[in-house]
DNA sequence: AACTATTTATAAGA
DNA sequence: TTCTTATAAATAGTT
């Protein structure tokens, strides 16, 4: 449909295969909406472009009806795996299709870590190639985002460290200027402590409020920094790219 | 598409709307192929007939495993199932523990994906860039190594082909010294058939064999390609890195 | 994102 | 169901 015929393999020119998928996609999951609304039928389409991005179509918006009933639908090839276990009735069945269910999972996990490639053939090597520089890419844009928050939150704490720093020595010269009034006056031996005091603890907080900011950020990271001093410092990688 | 404009709602006409049916449905099937194949998408479609029937496609007859992408990457609904089970006893006590040993895999399958970073501190994500470059490693050092095969072997099918039409051309020229020796002596009008013809089935051999070897590497492609011709080529991405 | 020349899909008819 | 055919839709290549 369009000038030229097409040849049913695929497109090798990236940005033509871009666009054509963008319209096929929506031709498809407007057909697909056709013949659920002209003949009544329930319809479920998924369709992952190579980027991994999801597109999705189902009648009634209920994707997850139609897949559980698919999945009980396709009830025939179940009896392999629970033959000897069909006395315990369905919950061993459903047991077992987990259990089923995992090995296949851990099978591909262990494509994505690179391990066990011998049972796969050139074009699903090629796929999974593609996976993962596409997995890297994202990784590296999050990983990138992260060290822009903390290069960011490190300039604020430098900054409250300045403030607070010009702040002490203001008041170190008030106090200077008092002691030595003190010295001259021969009165007032001890400064008084009520509004330095609180000055100080003002001018503390914001480091303390950064600190917190700062292990909040790093929460998710794991439970082995507990004994980290609450020292500011770059991380080993962020010195060494 | 057809003679007439078509209105988007049921079609009330039984007959009609059951023989739409069937036309659309084979129509929307082909065209999930063709994207798939176009565009290196990974298509499911599920369609239930309103008797019931099911009729399906999926990208390398791999449903399950797009059923299963689908939910990893739409994982919302999932204590849904969980919680109405829980008074069951300990065969449910088991169930679950699968269930979340899944979900746990999941989460990490998905991050090996680039998907649901944001959970993520800065140095898991440094430990995942590392896991995935490593990966990526193993898989092009595998992919480079079936490259090799097939390379290998296309070179042992270069060379039968030219074996062969060396003896080909061998033949020939006897052939033709026959023709030439029986017009000279008005003798033999017909050159022996036997020898020349078993020669020509034993060269034959290796091509058929290396098909064979070829056909079940694309074996994955889909089952639109049965009318292209026995034709040795390289995949189009091998040509074009 | 729009525009067409074409190819495809398909509604209606047989 | 299947084939044919007129016509509506989809879309490849282009702008």
């Amino acid at each position: 449909m369009g000038r030229g015929r097409v040849q049913l393999k695929r497109i090798e020119n990236k940005i033509n295969r871009q666009v054509t998928f963008s319209k096929r996609r929506s031709g498809l999951l407007k057909k697909a909406n056709e013949i659920s609304v002209l003949c009544d039928a329930e319809v479920a389409v998924i369709v992952f472009s190579n980027k991994g991005k999801l597109y999705e179509y189902s009648t009634d918006h209920s994707m997850d009806k139609i897949l559980d009933r698919h999945e009980r639908y396709s009830f025939a090839e179940k009896s392999l795996h629970s033959t000897d276990l069909n006395s315990q009735g369905n919950w061993c069945y459903e047991y077992n299709k987990l259990k089923s269910r995992i090995e296949s999972i851990q099978k591909n996990q262990r494509h994505l870590q690179g391990e066990q490639l011998d049972d796969l053939g050139l074009k699903e090597v090629q796929q999974l190639e593609n996976q993962l520089d596409n997995a890297l890419k994202h990784v590296r844009s999050r990983k990138n985002q992260l060290m822009i928050g903390l290069i960011s939150d490190l300039q604020k704490q430098e900054k409250a460290l300045q403030e607070q720093k010009r702040l002490l020595e203001k008041e170190l010269l008030e106090k200077q200027a008092l002691t030595q009034q003190s010295h001259w006056e021969q009165t007032q031996p001890v400064p008084s402590a009520s509004p330095s005091t609180s000055n100080f603890l003002i001018t503390t907080n914001p480091l303390t409020t950064l600190n917190i900011g700062h292990s909040t950020f790093q929460a998710g990271q794991s439970g082995a920094n507990d004994a980290t001093p609450p020292e500011i410092r770059f991380p080993q990688w962020m010195l060494h790219p």
